[in-house]
DNA sequence: ATGAAAGCGCTAACAA
DNA sequence: TTGTTAGCGCTTTCAT
């Protein structure tokens, strides 16, 4: 069934039943409903396909994550695919495994007729050919939003986090309850989130007069197996820390699969602080005290973001040129993982 | 640039370039490779909606989940998009909520030009419009497979797990702790999940000649909060049940929340096991003895028998009309908490 | 082996 | 307010 039997039926002209279909004002209020009832009746669903096709345009939406798998991606998943229905858009997910090859292939097989446009968390920070494959999609009109990660020097709208802040108040923490030997298990240093969450760790110490012992900075990758061979060198080290930092949700638990490997009990053995909450360790007897954001939120703001991109939003010409980077603030909730079972003994 | 602009270089005409995309033979060699050159060069990509639109065919699949924020749910995304991906397909992932009516909306939003096959997880297995939905779709050539839940009834393709016998053995491992006073959180007794789950805790008392106490069975709803609320009631029974059997990872999550906040252990206090694996809790002292399925392999298999049904595929006419529905089998993952204390004392 | 031309279902000038 | 018509970019008979 297309177009043109309702066309018909409603002795009408197809264009005319396109305006109905699209809202257009200049029809007759009787065609209209003429129209309408016949399309209701005869259950004719407009072909998305060939309008897309007619118009230039899309309406799905790329959501390109590195793992599709972690809980942190598909919150994400969830804000943007609620916000997106507003516009009745749809969201694909594609999985990079951090991998960039990966990644590069999806933008590849991305076409600017099928998207309307892409947000992304991409692999590096810094990489060439990711970057300019991005950059033609916006000079194609497809807007790119980045969220979490950043592409150094791309100037592309994007939700981000105060990492550096966050981390340096748990650490902050970490110091009040007493410690000064605080290991950090870190991301990728190639990353934004990697390196400003170990900057927050490292102006904190400083802030503190506490010298940075090099060896208390291990790579976790912001990966568990990674994370929990990190954990092991750290455990080695002398004297040995009394305090971790660990730089995303995998990489904690990465270090709680080396503690419960080796008995080891938050409290009593070591002190724990997290970047990103684990809401099943809510449910144990694991209290983590961690850095959190609003992760649903920041899905809806990045597809909040992206809208405003689309043609027909209502950003002023002069509005355009501008990038837009939201920056949000990162909250501590303190469950007593940062607390240290010697110390209090101290105070005793 | 389009199809017409490479013809215009190459020297040949539109339908040339065509078959030199599709790989149609009827091309002299030399000529297909002076258009791949060409092709090459320009950087051309062939737009996918106009062939679509052409061809009548899609690429995009649809895969409709009770809650998107559920891991085995993400986890069979996984495995679909990777056999997706083996055959350049995408898909799209709609999340229900568990909402019948949102679910219905999400199937009306679907039209059969825009997708080539539907993976469901349906919110319930008896619902007319639904089945009426679902069945529209493959009278139109849109293969549906179920995974997980059924639709009475439909003769749809689709992996299930045998729950039944997954659960008897989780029971009976209970039993064979020493545990009789065993209660249930089911899941909603209208899905084929909840209601095998249940009938596999039914016969694994039953061949121990143990009377089911209807007061066990309290049902969650696959929620935490329900299953929350049940754990609550449950507690409050008399004699007090010794063990629980969760019905899936929501609900062994609520229970594991109310027996926090009551500062009750396993093994010390209860026992439990539930259906589906946590992750995370691996990583703690909650050593939670399991019953699991291959999630991840579930997605690939369920993309795999949509694939037999797309068009072109090698399955003979003879074998289109056998409903393919697999029963993957259950694992039991023993990790102690299954065991209770008090059983313990006595053989002391 | 190749080309010409008619469509796939819809939209958007342009006319009326 | 409505209709006519020429595309959108590709595929696919049907000729040649």
């Amino acid at each position: 069934m297309t177009i043109y039997d309702i066309a018909k039926a409603a002795n009408v002209a197809p264009s005319t039943v396109s305006r109905v279909i699209n809202g257009n004002k200049n029809v007759k209020q009787s065609t209209r409903e003429k129209v309408e009832a016949i399309i209701k009746e005869a259950g004719y669903t407009p072909n998305v396909l060939a309008r897309n096709l007619s118009v230039g345009d899309s309406n799905t939406i790329a959501f390109v994550v590195p793992d599709i798998d972690n809980q942190f991606f598909t919150t994400l998943l969830h804000g943007i695919t609620d916000m997106a229905m507003e516009i009745d858009a749809n969201v694909f997910m594609f999985g990079t495994d951090e991998n960039i090859e990966r990644e590069q292939k999806v933008l590849s097989s991305l076409t600017s007729e099928m998207i309307k446009g892409i947000i992304i968390i991409p692999v590096l920070e810094e990489n060439r050919t990711t970057k300019e494959k991005l950059t033609k999609f916006e000079e194609s009109g497809i807007p790119v939003v980045l969220i979490d990660r950043d592409v150094i020097g791309s100037g592309f709208d994007g939700i981000f986090s105060e990492d550096s802040n966050g981390s340096a108040q748990a650490v902050e923490l970490l110091i009040a309850e007493g410690h000064s030997n605080i290991a950090i298990i870190t991301g990728p240093l190639t990353s934004y989130p990697g390196r400003e969450r170990f900057k927050g760790y490292e102006r904190a110490l400083a802030d503190n007069n506490i010298t940075l012992n090099q060896e208390y900075v291990v790579n976790g990758g912001f990966r568990v197996q990674e994370s929990y061979n990190a954990m092991k060198k750290i455990m080695q080290l002398e004297p040995r820390p009394t305090a971790i930092f660990t730089s995303n949700n995998l990489t904690t638990l990465g270090c709680l699969k080396y503690m419960k490997e080796h008995n080891m009990h938050i409290y009593e053995d070591i002190s724990l602080v997290g970047f990103d909450d684990i809401p099943e360790l809510t449910y144990t007897d694991i209290n983590l005290t961690v850095v959190t954001r609003p992760v649903y939120k920041m899905g809806c703001d990045a597809m909040n973001l992206l809208k405003m991109r689309f043609p027909g939003s209502e950003l002023s010409e002069g509005d355009r040129g501008i990038v837009r980077r939201h920056l949000v603030k990162t909250q501590i909730i303190k469950r007593g993982s940062e607390k240290y079972r010697p110390f209090e003994k101290n105070q005793e």
